[in-house]
DNA sequence: TTAGTATACGGAGGGTGCCTCCGTTTAGCA
DNA sequence: TGCTAAACGGAGGCACCCTCCGTATACTAA
């Protein structure tokens, strides 16, 4: 969301729905741009980043002038894809928070982290663009990826079910590079994150540094 | 340097000019390739990583048929302007090592690599296209650059200007993520640099993890 | 229910950038 | 000093980003 032209805006926590500071966009117009953002992410996701403009309006069954309406330009689109990627992270750090188990919170959790990485691999070279066009994005991601994960930590840490000395942060800070750097084979990932979730369990074996 | 269609090539530690595998190349074609590549560096750090192949061409005084000849696309261009540098940043070193005192020239060091880094912050999004098409190239610049920083630390070292504790590796993990990391400001940049510069020094104040 | 209007839609077309093709030029050799 | 393989140059094809504006439609007020 966030409507284009706000520079000086301040996103709290979590953002929610702060819609309807202009009058609230016609039924059809809404409809059609969360189409287009859902055609994009399937879009780049089949066709990778290199998938052109006309493309991903085919795909949402609309004509180019539409998304151009919506998303002024390439980065604007990717820009609200991403977004849509974070907001879903931390829509899923609270479902799974409300629905699950504090343990097994963590595990699905950490399976949608996953997911996000991969888009987030995927257009890396766009959103790099992205991000030095508004350092705002990326900071406010962060902070609400690392809410997300401090709501399943916290959680599963209070309860028990993960060791005492261990921030939603520690693990983000873990996560995060083994997800994004390219040079890890995604086997490889797999094993690192395994191990990462085996040491953040209680119960783990203590080492103390010499 | 690396002829496009070699895949299997293994670069020995300094690649020197692995030159004349085939016929020795035409003077005037060595010559434009050069003023090519020189081009592409001067051009790519004045307008950006968006500049138009049609511009480097004539900031080298050649048609775009001949760019085209010496890097049938653009990544190749991209790719030889980044193994450039590296090169570039391995002949630093040992010239560095050759002409200075141990530990000026391990500062001198530090500012040929800031330079390297500026350039590889520009073409990031390019490069990390080049990285996945070619892993090669990432693991052999990277071992290149681990080279240059032993070079120099190793030398001052064993001058004693340096501390024992330290090897060229550790520097370079240290100094590699503040010169790359967007989100780092110039400025901060500089303090960190300055402050692991400090630390790797002998004569250093020496903790001891508790 | 209907007429009026602000809003949104579609897609042809302008502009630019990557890359190809081929006629012309030239370096290096006998 | 000719001959030829190699290199050069740049017009033009193609694809893609984005704009423009005539047409269509959702909302509102009577």
């Amino acid at each position: 969301m966030t409507t284009q032209k706000g520079d000086t805006e301040v996103v709290t926590r979590p953002p929610e729905t702060d819609e309807a500071l202009a009058r609230p966009m016609r039924a059809d117009a809404r409809r059609n741009r969360e189409l287009l953002v859902a055609a994009a992410r399937t879009v780049f996701s089949d066709q990778g980043a290199g998938a052109s403009m006309e493309a991903i309006a085919k795909e949402a069954g609309v004509g180019v002038g539409t998304l151009y309406r919506h998303f002024p330009n390439r980065l604007d689109l990717v820009e609200a894809v991403y977004q849509t990627d974070v907001e879903e992270l931390w829509d899923t750090a609270q479902r799974v928070a409300a629905e699950l188990e504090p343990w097994p919170a963590v595990e699905a959790f950490f399976e949608a982290f996953m997911r996000y990485a991969r888009t987030k691999q995927t257009l890396l070279a766009e959103l790099h663009q992205a991000f030095e066009k508004k350092p705002d994005l990326r900071s406010q991601a962060r902070a609400l990826i690392e809410s997300s994960f401090d709501l399943v930590i916290d959680r599963a840490r209070e309860a028990g079910a993960v060791r005492e000395d261990v921030t939603g942060s520690d693990v983000m800070q873990l996560v995060s590079p083994v997800c994004t750097n390219a040079s890890i084979e995604p086997e490889q990932a797999g094993r690192l994150l395994r191990l990462i979730l085996d040491g953040t369990r209680a119960g783990a074996a203590r080492t103390v540094l010499a």
